[in-house]
DNA sequence: GCAATATATAACTATATAGTTATATAGTCA
DNA sequence: TGACTATATAACTATATAGTTATATATTGC
């Protein structure tokens, strides 16, 4: 990464493009289990065969998946297990920052609590 | 990764998605050896002052990086190094195939030398 | 306050692509 | 061969966004 030319920044784009959407990391998620034909990816991920079988092509042409045909179905696998790694990065650092969220929430919470208490006493007192 | 809901695939996606873009990429690979002001990323980038700013303000919204003004000028960092990390794992994944790539090419240019080398010898029979 | 500089943003255009429906292609079994 | 099933693709729409120009907003030094 020190001295990327610009070919090589628009391929490491076009590599994290082909994760950068929900219904291929479903599909991606989805093969982390072994195999699946297009059937029942098409099941999992909840769309049309049409979609699924375009995602599937896309991560095909970026080796993220290995397709096998087997009978009139088509298998696809993971075919480099080290995009989990990069998943599980990515995973990590979303992680660390729902947890700052939450706990932002709660303090929101808590704080409204207080304030509702707070109004309350007022109330009675007055 | 094991059960991720939509949301979280969604929000994955999303950060998959500030690394998908070759100027994005331009940025953070500038910003490697310390931070940089815009001006400075504006000239490293080639492109115009207002595009840069948008993408800076697109990744810090996903906290790629650190935002500090200083006298008129504002200063861009990295907020987390990890990012190279995926950066490092993407780009092993992209010399793997380019490797491969250089490869088939090299195989292509023998075969097309061969081919030649076999049209000029049947001329030369002929 | 006023000029000068640095950064951010608004409004717009052009392009890419996710998703859809309809259809084509390919394999299986009778 | 023909019906049936599974997958891929074509054509289309809607949406998101990268990049542009012009302008707004800070901040500095006079």
């Amino acid at each position: 990464m020190s001295a990327l030319n610009d070919r090589s920044l628009e391929y490491v784009a076009k590599y994290f493009k082909a994760l950068a959407e929900p219904m291929r990391l479903k599909v991606l998620n989805a093969l982390r289990d072994g195999e699946k034909n297009v059937g029942q990816l098409t099941e999992i991920s909840g769309c049309t065969q049409a979609n699924v079988s375009k995602h599937l092509s896309l991560l095909s042409q970026y080796d993220l998946v290995k397709r096998e045909s087997r009978g009139n179905c088509v298998y696809y696998s993971i075919s480099d297990p080290s995009i989990y790694e990069l998943c599980e990065l990515v995973c990590g650092q979303i992680a660390k920052r729902m947890i700052a969220e939450d706990e932002i929430k709660k303090m929101f919470i808590e704080a409204d609590t207080l304030q509702k208490q707070h109004l309350q006493l007022i109330e009675k007192t007055a």
